[in-house]
This record gives structure tokens, C-alpha cells and sequence, in this order.
DNA sequence: TTTTCGATAGACAGTCTGTATTTCAAGATA
DNA sequence: TATCTTGAAATACAGACTGTCTATCGAAAA
């Protein structure tokens, strides 16, 4: 009983925001459930009871698992200092841009460091079930330990047998979240001495 | 109805060989699962039917799905070059035994690097889904360069701005599986160059 | 009043895990 | 040879979870 009908434009604001607001409070629970238990596995049943929200909404909302924890994992990083870790990164001098970088990036996992744990291991178990969401961050990051490497080299502050790509890795090395949770979590180490750590490995790594 | 039957007693040869044989069936099927499909889940169905075993066998042998993952990777770590470490770290020197120490240690990872992968993350995620294997060979480490830093400050070969444990605390980074990943499977170096780079930062960064 | 659409509710097939329980078959013993 | 022992198979079952689909509700928009 198909019939061509006229149809009518819809403005929606009130519904889109609601709907805006429901997305948001799925979101929040995963983060919720994740910090409660980082350890058991999430289902979407809790997600789902914690949002009070119907599972088959999740469903609706992100069109599958892998798309819940990839727009987690966006949400989680644009709250989470993104911002202070790019204007770390806009300072002119390259020594206080790796400086600032490491300081930033570090104290953003610190502060969600049982979720970044998380979604990393995750993302290194199986990339898909995240989504991409990882990935795509650390091709970020990677294109930004070039950046720095090449600076490094141009202002002639790498150490004469260093080159650019070489620096490069072992910026890739040492500002990963791997190298900052191997101090911060399972040493103990503050913020503060993570970060001093891990700056001092670079500079005397790299420096001449 | 009990009877009071005296029991005999049984020597069982073949019959325990036979078992140690499944028992190992079973460890390979673990490992060739991983090696085909790093990152999909493994169910102990497929582990049965590679092994030719059937699933209740894996419950009867190893009493659980962490009790199988903590067994094998205790396997994995016997087979795959723990004598080449031991004996690396038996060198006189303390800087030959660092040196050697890391080779050896990114030799065996790089052999099996995927199962490894999954096996820190899986321990990562749930430490107890791998029954503690990764734990203790983590500790063991731990006590390492608990060692290494110790014996560099008795030698005066540490900067005189870094404690024994400043130095153990750069090296568990340094020394861990997650830093040789992220420069040989993430960074694609050879085995040599991620050897080389990790060596270079540590003495770089500890050295006087 | 009538559309539209975000969200609910429920059902369903399929995969996995753990835990029994029963039975088989072959080695060990007398 | 007859009998005991035990590793392993076979099977069944409850419970958790996933992904998909369909029917329906209810409130905002026209």
C-alpha cells in the first residue's frame, strides 16, 4: 500500500536534544560500569540498566557494540584534556612542547587511568572492538613523534649519531600510555615522578 | 552400600605418559589457535576440536579456563628461550647482563610475539583470566632490576642524580614486553634495532 | 489532528561457559 | 584371564551474552 505522501519537514529541536541527552547518559554509564569493575568484561545490560535505557536503544543510538566504546573512547578523550594537550603542544620552543606534551598526556590518563587501561587493552586485543577509536588517536600520536623528531634534528638538539626517525621512536616509546601506566600504575610512581621519569629518559636519551 | 576394598596400588607408566601427551595436545591447540587468530576470543571448543580432545578433557586436566591460560603460558615461558635469559643474566658484568638481558628477552618475545600480545593484554584486562602466570613472571622481573639497579649503584656506574631504585623504575619500564612491542610490531624495527634502541635509552638514561 | 521518530519491550537464534553424570576403553594387577 | 582403576568421551543443562528484528508507545512537530 505504497503512497506517495508529502513529506513534512521536521525541525525537532526539543526531540533531537533529548535524544542528544540519552546518547550522552549511555556514554556515562559505560564510563560509570568501568570504573566500578575495570576488571569484568561489560555487557550491555548493565550499560543498559545504568542508562535506563533499553538495550536494543544502545543498539539504535551507536549500531553496535565496537560503535558504543568508539564513541566512548572519542567522548572519554575530548573531555579528558584533550585541549590542555594541544596547547602543550603549541608552545614555541620544542623542548617545552615535549616537556608539556608528557606532562599533559600524563595527567589526562591519570585521571581515567583504570578506563584508559581498559580501552587500550582492548584495542590491542582486538582492534575492531573499539571501533578505530584507538587507532586513530595513536596514528595522531605518531604523526606528532615525527613532527617533534624532525625539530629535534633541525635545531640540532639530537645527539650527533640520532637521526630524525630514530628520535621518533623512542618519543613513540616513551609518551606511549604503556611506558606512563608501567611507572604510574604498577610501580606506584606519583604523577609527578612519572612524568620527571619519563621526561629525563627522553632528554638524556635524545639530547646531545 | 561401602565396601572396605583394599586398593592397589597402580604405577601407571604409559598411562601417565599418555595423559602428559594430551596435556601438551592441549597446550599446542592453545597456541596454534593464537598463533592463527590473535585476535579473535578463543573458546575451549575450538582448543578441543584442534586438540582432538573433548571439551570436558580441558576441564578435567586443567579445572578451568584461567587454569588452561595460566598453563600454558608457564609452558610458553619454559619453551620459548627462559634458558637463554637465565643465563644471559649470569654474566659477570653488570652491563653485559643488561645488555644480555634485553636480547634475550626481545629474542623470545619476538619469536612468539602475538601470543605474548594477547597474553599481557588478556592478563591486562583480567589479570586473573591467565590464572597469574603473567603476575609472577612479572615479579620475578620485578626483583631483576630491583637487582640490576642495586648492583649499578655499588658500582658507581649510575648518574649521581639517580637512586638504585630510580634506576629499577626506568629499567621495569624499559625492560617490559609493552616496550619492545611498541617499537617491533608497532614501529615495525627489526629485533636487532628495537634491541639496540632499548639498550641505547636505558644506558643513556642510567649511565654516568 | 495527524505525522513522525526516539525509545521501549520482547522474542529469538546462536555462542559460550561451568558443572554434572554416565559410560567407554585400555592399562595395571593378581 | 578376570578384575580393578582411571584417563577420556559423550552428553545434557542452566545461565549469560550478543545481534537482529518486529510491534508498539508516546510526545514533539506540523
Amino acid at each position: 500500500m505504497m503512497r506517495a505522501m508529502a513529506t513534512r519537514k521536521y525541525e525537532q529541536r526539543l526531540r533531537a536534544d533529548a535524544a542528544e541527552e540519552t546518547r550522552q547518559r549511555i556514554l556515562d554509564a559505560v564510563g560509570q560500569r568501568l570504573r566500578d569493575a575495570p576488571t569484568e568484561p561489560v555487557s550491555l545490560d548493565q550499560v543498559a540498566r545504568l542508562a535506563r535505557v533499553a538495550r536494543s536503544t544502545i543498539y539504535l543510538v551507536f549500531g553496535s557494540r565496537s560503535g558504543l566504546f568508539d564513541a566512548f573512547a572519542d567522548d572519554l578523550w575530548a573531555r579528558s584534556g584533550l585541549s590542555n594537550l594541544t596547547e602543550a603542544v603549541a608552545h614555541p620552543d620544542i623542548r617545552e612542547q615535549l616537556r608539556g606534551g608528557i606532562a599533559a598526556a600524563s595527567a589526562m590518563f591519570a585521571a581515567e587511568r583504570d578506563i584508559y587501561r581498559v580501552l587500550f587493552s582492548m584495542a590491542q586485543l582486538d582492534p575492531d572492538s573499539v571501533g578505530g577509536a584507538v587507532q586513530k588517536r595513536e596514528r595522531v600520536r605518531a604523526r606528532g613523534m615525527a613532527r617533534v623528531g624532525r625539530r629535534l634534528a633541525e635545531q640540532d638538539i639530537l645527539r650527533a649519531d640520532l637521526s630524525a626517525d630514530d628520535a621518533a621512536d623512542v618519543l613513540w616509546m616513551l609518551t606511549s600510555f604503556e611506558s606512563f601506566d608501567l611507572l604510574y600504575a604498577a610501580r606506584q610512581l606519583s604523577l609527578d615522578r612519572t612524568v620527571d621519569l619519563i621526561v629525563a629518559t627522553a632528554e638524556r636519551t635524545l639530547y646531545r
